[in-house]
DNA sequence: TTGACATATGCCAGAATTGACATATCACTT
DNA sequence: AAGTGATATGTCAATTCTGGCATATGTCAA
């Protein structure tokens, strides 16, 4: 969320937190949940950026589109080994995908 | 594999290659290998710095020892989402993690 | 506007993963 | 050898995830 937009909702009698604050997550569900996300936005990134559509990667995982779609939305039915797959699928090694994981 | 044991199985007429070799994989496939043994391996050894059992995590975890003896053997009906659920059971951080994952 | 292409959403039957349990095997002590 | 605690292996019903399909919505150019 921009700053700005932050501003104007408080001061709107909106309280901002994390969705790990209002889901009351533990440390380690927050870090899956975290990790999910960043993995799902990356994904997205890293096809876009070799000009693929999300029917262009579903055929190279052996998918369907739609389900590249909830990937990248980080629907809760997407798993982790999906997420991983479709990271691999884009030419990630893992070298980067670590470095994606370990970035705050 | 030690290396003379390596040695003495190629004396015996044996080839030795790494897994990924013998099983034809895929780079991506052969990523998402080497990532699931480096997880259940770092799982195994996060426990036991911990001084827990098997069936410790597996309470922590909401599992059964059972299970966790098949994440740390890696066997190929564990998922990702479990060993990473593993690996945050432990204590372990998305920096650590992420570290453990480009680690070649 | 229409058409063409991309992405999103909803659904479901089949496949994969899970917790739970039983039991086997191992390591160690007495 | 027998006992004890830890780990390994096997099985299975229930849950979760998946591909595939239909269809909706979005985007943009002609």
């Amino acid at each position: 969320m921009k700053p700005d937009k932050q501003k104007r909702l408080e001061a709107a009698g909106f309280k901002i937190g994390t969705a790990d604050d209002f889901l009351k997550l533990t440390p380690a569900e927050s870090e899956l949940v975290t990790l999910r996300l960043s993995l799902a936005h990356d994904v997205r990134r890293r096809r876009i950026a070799l000009h693929f559509t999300q029917a262009d990667l579903a055929r190279r995982l052996g998918s369907s589109q739609s389900r590249i779609a909830k990937l990248e939305a980080a629907e809760p039915d997407v798993s982790l080994d999906f997420l991983f797959r479709a990271m691999f699928a884009t030419g990630a090694k893992r070298r980067e995908v670590g470095q994606l994981i370990a970035a705050v």
